[in-house]
DNA sequence: TTTGGCACTCGAGTGTTGAGAGTGCTAATT
DNA sequence: AATTAGCACTCTCAACACTCGAGTGCCAAA
């Protein structure tokens, strides 16, 4: 018994729906009940060992109900679920939260938590700092006390990265102002990728001939673009005590390893970066993820844009036995929502 | 017997110190071994009926041995302990850390870690942002799309806030520019308090002889420095997961509770911010806090200084069961070096 | 193919028991 | 008067046995 017959599948789809609901393993007798077709539990004792063969359910132990493995979770999400349309109402109210806010910064936080309020698990959403897409607007110097130079980096998206590096000399305001301005000037409108390849050409034609304030100017970005820390993307979690309601994530240990995960943040970034490459909704059941602390728990993201462009990817984390039917829908029009969001303020 | 005795302060000590060691009632048989004095555990118990009965120890249950309570830690740490001198190699180390640190963002962070990672508890760190200290360094307004500029403000110690604000009509960059001259030659300087008082008086005399350029970027500042949102003071908390390794902290319930207010940072202010007028290190034991959450957590603070003015707190946060004895010089030195480093920045 | 029946298994809860640790009290000792 | 030995007592904890209920697997009948 390879193929899966109509009838299993239905099965399948209840017994993981009501293993859902309430968290308890479900018996023969109870899916007899609950379900419409008026099957014996003896019957459906038969459809389960199918399933059990297949290896979408298992039982904890013999005198138990079923409960779905990770396989199970898989097939119900692929192609058994029925996604529950999200309340106009509320998708309107919702819209609403996503219109007031004009710092892009602000508005990934409020997003992230908007996503661990809503669903009451933990929100994560990441920002890609990928150079070929976002424009790079303008530099400023700022002159510190000492041979400190404060550098802030504004992008086309209002974002804003800043640093503070030293130099061999002390340079007037008017000299520091000078440098920004030809820099910017030069270099305005361009993706922050394309700065940065033409701040190491530049470099190699900087000779005496060329003018001071540039060679300034250059010297200075280059420290701020070619910068390794400034690399990699960023990442915004809330609502991870969120998880710590949940039963199956009640041992210590593991959820440990999970808010470490969270702090290290390596691991969650390269997830949410898998899922930025593919579009649309993606979700990883359990140790589908590859990592240990998440064997326990599902991931469901989308990425999001920004004026056409893919800039980063939200979603949630919770156990693997959360309400994919509400959970995913919210994902994919917070997604939308804050994708309008962002390019709006771009406008 | 309201007075204690020399023996019975020496007992309770022990008591103490063995309890913080391993976390086991002490009774009075490892009492009466592991205390040099030569005394019978009979005798041990009739010297901590009376520490009973003064409230400084109870025992969990009839024959379990003893534990200090909140009170008899308050003892404790007040008079009986005997502070671990820090290993002069480490410190020198340590020191290290420091220097190599440039962008006091950073600098804050950096020893919030350090803090979580020596002690294996969890480092808090507050930057108070009391106008009446830090001193205004600059402002800068740079023109996004739309009618949107961004202000960037620079606090003399280095410190970047940025915020978007909405005009009602577009600028141009030379008029922006222009403003912010203004603007930083008139109260570049001052402390931000002396500025957003200035700010205030100065509104009033805006009419229409003042040149325009000073009306936008007074306009502009208003809008920043009266932002309440601004307001407040900054908390950095890290190592929050090193406090589920403490079984006394292994409830769920409790440590939600914690969690929750470590994200809300709004009661660990208030906290800090007492600290912050004490001076020295101060320690919230148990309910000394006033704080349901902190119960069962004792919190070590201590303010730390830049060019003399105090300007924030640090410490840690752990289980009330914690090594006051090498926590406490840890917090007071971490205090000094960061306060140090940040003085030698500001040079 | 479905169903009723039945033996079987397992977990969770409950009660019992014994060992171990530690106490409080009293009477004897220093 | 302070200290100590002795002893009865209390409480926790782990082990064990027992029962109950839920659910299974399988077989034979419908």
């Amino acid at each position: 018994m390879t193929e899966l017959t109509p009838r299993a599948e239905f099965l399948l789809k209840m017994l993981v729906e009501r293993y859902i609901a309430d968290g308890q393993p479900v018996g023969s007798r109870t899916l007899a009940k609950k379900t419409g077709l008026d099957l014996s539990p003896a019957t459906i004792r038969n459809v389960m060992a199918d399933l059990e063969e297949m290896g979408l359910v298992r039982s904890p132990h013999t005198s138990a109900g079923r409960i779905p493995t990770q396989l199970g979770y898989r097939v119900f999400v692929d192609s058994l679920l029925t996604v529950q349309p999200l309340d106009v109402e509320q998708v309107r109210k919702f819209e609403h939260e996503f219109r007031t806010e004009e710092d892009p910064q602000h508005l990934i936080e409020t997003t992230s938590h908007l996503l661990s309020e809503m669903t009451q698990l933990a929100g994560i959403i990441m920002i890609s700092r990928r150079e070929g897409q976002v424009g790079f607007h303008q530099l400023e110097f700022v002159g510190l006390s000492g041979q400190r130079v404060l550098v802030i980096l504004v992008t086309q998206d209002g974002q804003v990265q800043n640093r503070i590096i030293h130099t061999e000399r002390r340079y007037s305001p008017a000299e520091l102002v000078q440098a920004a301005n030809y820099f910017n000037e030069t270099y305005s409108g361009m993706p922050l990728g394309a700065v940065k390849r033409a701040l190491v050409t530049d470099m190699q034609r900087v000779t005496e001939d060329m003018h001071r304030m540039m060679q300034l100017a250059i010297d200075i970005a280059r420290r701020v673009f070619l910068d390794e820390k400034r690399e990699g993307d960023d990442l915004v979690v809330s609502g991870e005590s969120n998880l710590m309601e949940f039963p199956e994530l009640g041992d210590i240990q593991k959820l440990r390893k999970l808010f470490d995960t969270f702090t290290s943040k390596r691991d969650l970034l390269h997830l949410l970066d898998l899922s930025m490459r593919a579009g649309g909704v993606k979700i990883f059941i359990g140790s589908e993820s590859g990592y240990e602390a998440l064997e326990d728990c599902s991931v469901v993201a989308a990425p999001y844009t920004a004026d056409g462009e893919v800039v980063g990817t939200l979603g949630v984390i919770g156990p693997t036995r959360m309400p994919y039917e509400h959970v995913i829908p919210f994902v994919d029009i917070t997604a939308k929502l804050l994708g309008g969001a962002l390019s709006s303020l771009g406008r």
